[in-house]
DNA sequence: GATGGCGTAGTAACCGGTTACTCGACAAGT
DNA sequence: ACTTGTCGAGTAACCGGTTACTACGCCATC
């Protein structure tokens, strides 16, 4: 019982079926008229021998679709996952493998990564998440944009802001704005006037669009805001946590109602008001924004985003014929869904 | 302005830079002496013409690591989104690229792929999570593990039963009989003596290991155990809260503590229990198991399995040079998390 | 019976790299 | 001056497929 050496190759079939490897191939492809007989020999042989097509070597004769390479910071955020798992189905149906990579945020691991998806002739490589928008950044994407246009691979941001004219890149993503401008008009029409705003990180792309959306609301009833409630936050539970809770300690009755800028923030905001000894929505309210898992277990009345449509239609679009050039970005729509953690306050003004 | 009709290749350098191919291709490895002008030669036209080396052509004449692929139930699981983190940082950091393929539990999707992970030479392809262990699985997995070993591919089922002797297939788990012992003991310790268990599924593997963990605590400790208790649940937060409020609607004051085979059937059940008007802990004790976001969320007591380590696990087995013959499962420990969700009972007895 | 057309199968070139082997030039050794 | 060795570069074979082109046998047709 020696074990298999080597691979089985085309040209093992061929002398194993006595044919020559062309015939192998055509009987194989289907596209070529084989005699049956002929083609039972080589299906036999193919059979024994247990061979397999190798793809790489297909794809270097035949213009093979490529793969689709998905680069998140980690899959382990629901809303990442979300996002990652419609690129993967729609990627699949459209016969695509899905490469994936995650970045933990590192630049370098991004740009090696990208280089490698040069290297492997992907289809699409999709960039998702938000990100600190400054020089640095414009220029590194400009870079990708240019690189992978000139291998024939395109380039899709997803979730990230449009790179502009003249730069070879796909855009799609929610609409922040006009979601944070709904949630805050509900809570608005709810009788609070005085709603913190959890989250606040100038430059981080999220966090600006979504405090635009949260200060129209305002504007737009011309109510007056006070922006001294718009407070400073990173993007995870623990941050909302400690934040929350300083807040609290520095002025309980400051505020009646919370938005947190994420529904993890308002996860950890949710536990810190709790140990506070307020209960919700009784003595405070409060909204998030994504509808991600914590939402539904903490009751929270948040904003939905339409995580896995935002996926397929990165790749949908990806692999469309599209200019990249001059295709406008995708904006997704949201809706509020409405829980139990905001409480209508007595309208007697 | 004309776009770039085809790809450059290396003769297109080579002609560029007036040497050979096999010059550059010399220069560009660095692996054999070459003259510093021409070297400089070389680049320059590598660089004007913005020349990217084909990975597939170089796998085809040089043996080049192969990708490790995943394969999941979906991304959307905190579960399988932990695991496949794992693999995916493991994989990175051995220098593989990572394919993911999610299956929503369809074996046909599972069958395509492992067949397409034959063509495309992956190295080591990673199935993972749960599965109904019947016939029809076993016979499927077997005929994989031989495929994929026939290919020189490593197949590793993750969290998942072993097909025993013979079969080429590595094996990676947690330890669900000692977690559930655990946290039953747990329990017990707290004084609790009828606990519901939530997610009797029989032949669900997980379901299988967990729930007999939970008996050997009842026989290891000496104490009766009524089998009513045992009640049937999907692996989902829904089923959870129905089965839940079916149990209390039947005969509430039946038990003093819930375990929930996951994290994500407790946030059902605790979501029936409060709206059933009890109060955990005081009420009703909850235990559940798996320690993903929920558990946090609803200061849940519950099993802690080390996700991220079983993914590099699996990928650390199939890059290794151990033999999938004779090589003896591996089981990760897992241990508990104390949370809010148990109470302790009066030591009156 | 020579000619042409059709249906199958084989030969060899090609995809884009790597590398064993060959070869010329030049320096050192005798 | 002739051999020998070394260095650097080119030629061509190869990786494992696909496919354009060629060749052959057979039948119908003139």
């Amino acid at each position: 019982m020696s074990g298999p050496a080597r691979r089985v190759t085309i040209r093992d079939v061929a002398k194993h079926a006595g044919v020559s490897v062309a015939t192998v191939s055509r009987a194989l492809a289907g596209d070529y008229p084989v005699q049956p007989s002929t083609r039972r020999k080589v299906l036999r042989a193919v059979r024994e021998l247990d061979y397999v097509p190798n793809a790489q070597a297909r794809a270097l004769s035949v213009a093979s679709p490529g793969a689709v390479a998905i680069v998140v910071n980690s899959v382990n955020t629901a809303y990442y996952a979300y996002i990652a798992q419609g690129v993967e189905k729609q990627a699949a149906a459209e016969g695509r493998l899905s490469l994936i990579c995650t970045t933990g945020g590192d630049p370098e691991r991004e740009l090696a990564f990208v280089q490698t998806m040069r290297e492997q002739r992907a289809e699409a490589v999709i960039l998702v998440g938000s990100v600190i928008l400054d020089d640095d950044y414009l220029q590194r994407m400009t870079r990708y944009a240019h690189a992978l246009a000139a291998s024939g691979s395109r380039l899709v941001l997803c979730s990230r802001p449009p790179l502009g004219e003249g730069v070879p890149a796909l855009t799609v993503g929610f609409d922040n704005t006009g979601g944070a401008h709904a949630i805050t008009a509900h809570l608005l029409s709810a009788g609070h006037r005085r709603i913190l705003y959890l989250g606040l990180r100038p430059g981080h792309t999220t966090s600006d669009t979504r405090v635009a959306g949260y200060r129209a609301a305002f504007a737009d009833l011309g109510i007056e805001h006070d922006p001294a409630l718009e407070t400073r936050c990173d993007f995870d539970r623990r941050s909302g946590y400690t934040a929350m809770k300083q807040r609290l300690a520095d002025g309980p009755g400051d505020f009646t109602a919370v938005f947190a800028a994420t529904d993890v923030i308002a996860a950890g905001a949710v536990q810190a008001i709790r140990e506070h000894g307020l209960r919700i929505p009784d003595d405070i309210s409060i909204v998030g924004y994504d509808d991600v898992p914590p939402a539904e277990d903490i009751g929270l009345t948040t904003v939905h985003l339409p995580h896995t449509e935002l996926g397929r239609a990165a790749v949908r679009l990806a692999l469309s014929s599209k200019d990249p050039l001059t295709e406008p970005p995708i904006t997704l729509g949201t809706h509020i869904v409405v829980r139990s953690s905001v409480k209508r306050l007595g309208s007697g003004r």
